[in-house]
DNA sequence: GACAAATTGAACGCCTCCGTTCATTTGAAC
DNA sequence: GTTCAAATGAACGGAGGCGTTCAATTTGTC
């Protein structure tokens, strides 16, 4: 019976407490100004989430969704060793360099000594998530024949963490993108990486 | 004339908006709760650093000058050159892994769109120096016929980058410190660094 | 059309905070 | 001991936020 609750009207709240926590951080957002971004009225945020907390971790858990959707495996393109693994570099360095990943990732880092449930989520979602399929192709790269890694989970975070080198520090930080730089961080992890590990 | 201004105030002031800015966050943080910690007036506060936001980078200079004093370049020691690489990684990840890096990261990370000058101090004063200091030490391996590459600046942040892997993502996210990872990730580092830079 | 639940707008109490003012006290330099 | 700036405590105005209440209104379902 009654009126039934209204989806839309959920999910534009969501969207409109994650711009602002992600933008202004938590103590710095007002669920008024969400309300009113999401064309809703302040009960309405009440009645439906209860709790600015659970409406911070609401907003997470969603942004956490929509993570998992675009982060699709990075398909294995044909050809050379080294091309491939450029490609699976150039795809991971763009994944993890877009503004919103970065502004994501400093509110979440920033809320989890308050939520520790938050950042383990989140590190689920993303992180994990990416390296165990990384993990995986190598695996598979191993039983081919092309690579010789004992370890993939090692391989895959090493070969990740030179492709980013302490480039994504400096985003967090504010320091201007620099793309050269970081075509030199790819070239030099994929050529590290067949130093170490390719067979031949 | 009249009485000079008491600077064990000032450092008082400074020690207790650090605890509060980097444990609650800059909007979580209210000046007169700060006075109170310092033991201090609120007016005083005002009267020495004018604002919160100056207050705030005060703060965070203050942090970074005592991050460039306790950042020695690790010292050379003598004896085979994985050992070496072995003890300079030791003491890195300690250095990053301490607790209130990470907070102090997190926060300076979270208020660095507000205050992009905050964000470049503490790189210049921290990973940009350390990184500096380590390439050169590399250059100097170099020389010595040692290794061979031809770009320390590079070496340096893929050596460093393969260290913490994701160590320190996982820490920002609240994940416990997993020491067996850690000294995995540090072998593994200098295995795959002597395989690629090596000479013999 | 009647019902019932969702939604709204406005107001409320309560609290915290920023930044300022001012009369008063403290304490070092002269 | 006088002088003068630093420091204090208390109070203020203005603002904003959280979470609640309530009567009024929408908007689906029956």
């Amino acid at each position: 019976m009654g009126r039934p609750a209204d989806e839309a009207k959920r999910e534009a709240v969501l969207t409109a407490a994650a711009k602002s926590f992600f933008e202004h951080g938590y103590a710095g957002s007002s669920i008024e100004q969400i309300a009113a971004d999401a064309g809703v009225s302040k009960v309405t945020v009440y009645n439906r989430f209860g709790d600015k907390r659970s409406l911070f971790a609401a907003a997470v858990e969603r942004e956490c969704e929509q993570m998992r959707e675009s982060m699709k495996v990075p398909e294995i393109p044909s050809g050379d060793l080294r091309d491939r693994l450029t490609a699976i570099a150039e795809a991971m360095v763009a994944f993890l360099s877009r503004p919103k990943m970065i502004q994501f990732e400093r509110r979440v880092a920033a809320e989890t000594e308050h939520e520790p449930a938050v950042g383990a989520a989140f590190l689920a979602a993303g992180p994990h998530r990416m390296m165990r399929a990384f993990a995986a192709l190598l695996a598979a790269m191993h039983d081919n024949g092309e690579i010789q890694v004992e370890n993939p989970e090692l391989a895959a975070e090493q070969f990740a963490s030179m492709c980013k080198g302490i480039g994504d520090l400096e985003r967090r930080f504010g320091a201007p993108d620099d793309l050269k730089r970081n075509r030199e961080r790819i070239e030099g992890a994929v050529e590290v990486f067949c130093r170490a590990y390719a067979k031949r």
